[in-house]
DNA sequence: TTTTTTTTTAGAACATTGTTCATTAAAAAA
DNA sequence: TTTTTTAATGAACAATGTTCTAAAAAAAAA
């Protein structure tokens, strides 16, 4: 009898529903104004079904927290297309500002949001899979521009930290609105132009 | 008759306070967790008093958040110690690392949080005034030293912009607790060493 | 000193929020 | 059909920011 397989089929889609409106929800009117009852209302069950599925709105979030990460991954690939790991460097850098312009509220929940490092201390997972993944990537690329002598050798750990943290500054400066009022150029102008400052600095010359 | 005198001393008073406490609990327990019945309680006052000195909660916190930004200006003043622009500008950095690494919540609230913005978008000041004091005033150290030639010649805006970026990714992901899990050094030494690495990149060799 | 006016403070109330728990409805198994 | 397991609900709780009306206190006027 596949009887039991429907059902957990069932619990699937419900729990995909609810994954479905929270993003759309938390897209179109930030973390805060998404409530329980306002998912709830919008997959027409009440709020408490919600939580048999979840244990609380933090593993909500964490979870398409996770799937954004699983989204950038995807993207960054693409930055294999090329041979040479400077131009994979470079591409990188440019997909991830790209990631984080065009999805700034999934950028903030990936990598500035309380919610789900709070479900991450819930849990009790060593590790952060989905950063240490990201990470792990950018950091095997540095260390072939490293070994083909493009970038000026220092400690592979320290610089892929400097690369990570200076794109994270870039887009969050601007996500965050602190670049808005201070007489700067416009946000997408004034970023690419200092990361092709920052690409020019880290070439060996 | 100093009655009047008296009564905005008194006014001044509790203005003050209720900023004291709410600064103390922010600090303590975080933006949502300071609520205004906390902050009313710890002042012996209703809720309601709050109200008379702050349209809401979010205007409470823009005061707190330009009063940071007073003291990061003055710590950031120390920089002028040095003669030679570049120690200025590495000494900035620095600076600007360990006020935000000591005070990670007032940092937060300075370039993260949403609630300063928030009501600045109230007002109709075109200017982030505190912003862009403290942009213009890193901006000028860098303008001195590539007119003495200590750094390669480019858009001084889009350099300007990236030297923030880099230093405020590299505490940022640190505040977030991004930089944890991942496999990484501890924090403040990461963060020295990609700091120094920088510093070697932006120097004209 | 007494009365009037102004200012300050408080208290109750509102609409929301995340979350829990006992109860009901539904479905599956016996 | 009856029993058991599962799913879903609705009411309730404590807490939040904020508002509004009434009371208390202080100052000004008489």
């Amino acid at each position: 009898m596949g009887v039991s397989e429907r059902r957990i089929r069932e619990r699937l889609d419900t729990r995909q529903s609810i994954l479905a409106v929270a993003r759309e929800l938390f897209l179109l009117k930030g973390f805060e104004a998404t409530t329980i009852r306002n998912i709830a209302e919008k997959i027409e069950y009440s709020p408490s079904t919600i939580y048999q599925h979840f244990k609380d709105k933090n593993e909500i979030f964490y979870t398409i927290h996770s799937e954004a990460f699983a989204e950038l991954v995807r993207y960054l690939n693409a930055s294999e297309m090329h041979k040479n790991p400077m131009d994979q460097l470079i591409a990188l850098g440019q997909i991830y500002v790209q990631f984080a312009m065009e999805n700034p509220e999934l950028y903030d929940l990936m990598f500035i949001m309380e919610a789900p490092i709070d479900f991450l201390n819930y849990l009790e997972d060593t590790n952060w899979i989905e950063g240490k993944t990201a990470f792990d990537y950018l950091r095997s690329i540095i260390a072939n521009c490293i070994k083909q002598g493009l970038i000026i050798e220092t400690d592979l750990e320290s610089l892929s930290y400097l690369v990570w943290s200076t794109v994270h500054g870039l887009v969050t400066i601007s996500i965050k609105k602190r670049g808005l009022r201070i007489g700067l150029s416009d946000p997408d102008t004034i970023i690419q132009r200092s990361f092709a400052i920052f690409s020019h600095l880290l070439i060996k010359s």
